[in-house]
DNA sequence: AAAATCAAAATTGCATACCGCATCCAGATG
DNA sequence: CATCTGGATGCGGTATGCAATTTTGATTTT
């Protein structure tokens, strides 16, 4: 693809946009995106923090008042979710929030596997001392939310920690494939909480995948970072039984 | 989280949404497709067959002409083909296919690494006796279309056994987001053609892979054939300079 | 009473119409 | 002569209407 910035970065003033559902989401800056975006990424959204739950019919009619659209761009849109799993078209069905299903997260799970040691060698060795200092910062505000047992914040956090990481390997494909599963595995993490125990060791796999990058071991960090996925998949997939 | 990435802290041109991963390939027979989902076959397969260029500009009224379909549906294939990477939307302009970008080839096969070193070593230790034969078969011929010097048909072939011990990993996550990374760099090769030192030392690879298989030997096997793609990635790179 | 049947209602799939942004060119301006 | 401006035109963005299909629920049949 081409260099192609930012889509829709220009001058092009698109329609307020009345989303009127949900007011409480409606903090976002989403100006400058097309309304299709802003439309996909609504929806994504609501899915993604289980506004919608898993399986919940998506009647085009109903949606499209909703967003105070038509169902031409509703309907584009959702093949844009279709395409990321995110939800179920079948031909003359209405369309459905895509159910949780535990095989699929597990095999979710194993890409993000070897996505992460990928992501993670990279990252380690590209990140510069601005960005390891940028994610010291945040590594100590996660561990100051576990020792205050703030769960959601410190979810919030996490995912934006392994975000990170996945930006500063500076492969924008596999950015964006991480980024698409991750919302998937999203949904299922939120429902399938850690547990105390489960919750610790997360945070001293952080602690030592921490260690390793400033160490400049970018091996060791692709290798701690690959295996807590793996155990944090194990650990959701224990939840989903 | 989603949403939020593209915020403002960053200046990077991560472009937005692309890739599909949904987990439906292999459940669905062809039998009965949708129109929309041959409209999409139909698209795709001009595109990475090369018959629309890189660059080309798509019309919508124009292929509506050719195809025989309103612009409705044919919008809405372009929404998948574009989540795909193989064409470009942007608000207002024509869309185009997507031309052949050297850095994004190169993202794509780090990827594509990633992916074949867990798709291989999954592979070697599920394929059935029947698999390991049917691949020995498929490996012969290639062999023999090699020494035929049978360029076009040896590229195809060659395509299908990887697609098929990426389809042996049983994940059907990793397959899809494979096949569609398959599917864009496709177009590359097609144009860059190895030439005859790096066509030879490729067979040679696959014949080093297939004896690694046979030995059982799960991990040599996942690292020969990623080390395979790491080195035709970089001879196609080579040749789009 | 349970199952099968069929018609009415609801919903998706597609086509068409209209609107507005982007581009191009003629004519004006310096 | 080069540049700028303003309208004409083409094309994408959206809304809406109609056709095709599924779902429903009431009625009939076993």
């Amino acid at each position: 693809m081409s260099a192609s910035a930012p889509r829709t970065r220009l001058k092009t003033r698109f329609k307020p946009a009345r989303l009127k559902l949900s007011s409480d989401h409606s903090k976002r800056p989403l100006d400058r995106m097309s309304l299709h975006d802003q439309l996909v990424a609504k929806v994504r959204e609501m899915i993604v923090d289980g506004e919608l739950a898993a399986g919940a019919p998506l009647p085009e009619r109903m949606l499209c008042e909703t967003f105070g659209v038509s169902r031409t761009p509703l309907r584009e849109a959702f093949k844009i979710l279709a395409a990321e799993g995110l939800i179920e078209l079948r031909p003359h069905r209405t369309p459905v929030v895509a159910p949780i299903d535990r095989a699929e997260i597990a095999e979710i799970f194993d890409v993000m596997v070897a996505l992460d040691r990928s992501a993670g060698f990279q990252a380690a060795n590209r990140a510069s001392a601005d960005d390891i200092t940028r994610l010291d910062a945040m590594h100590a505000e996660l561990v100051e939310l576990h020792r205050a047992a703030q769960r959601a914040t410190y979810f919030r956090l996490n995912q934006q920690i392994h975000s990170e990481i996945t930006r500063l390997a500076g492969n924008s494909v596999l950015f964006n494939i991480w980024s698409i599963l991750q919302r998937s595995v999203f949904r299922a993490r939120a429902v399938a909480n850690y547990d105390a125990r489960r919750w610790s060791e997360s945070v001293a796999e952080h602690e030592a995948f921490m260690a390793l990058l400033h160490a400049g071991d970018a091996e060791g960090f692709a290798d701690a970072l690959s295996l807590h996925t793996r155990k944090t998949g194990d650990s959701v997939l224990l939840m989903l039984d």
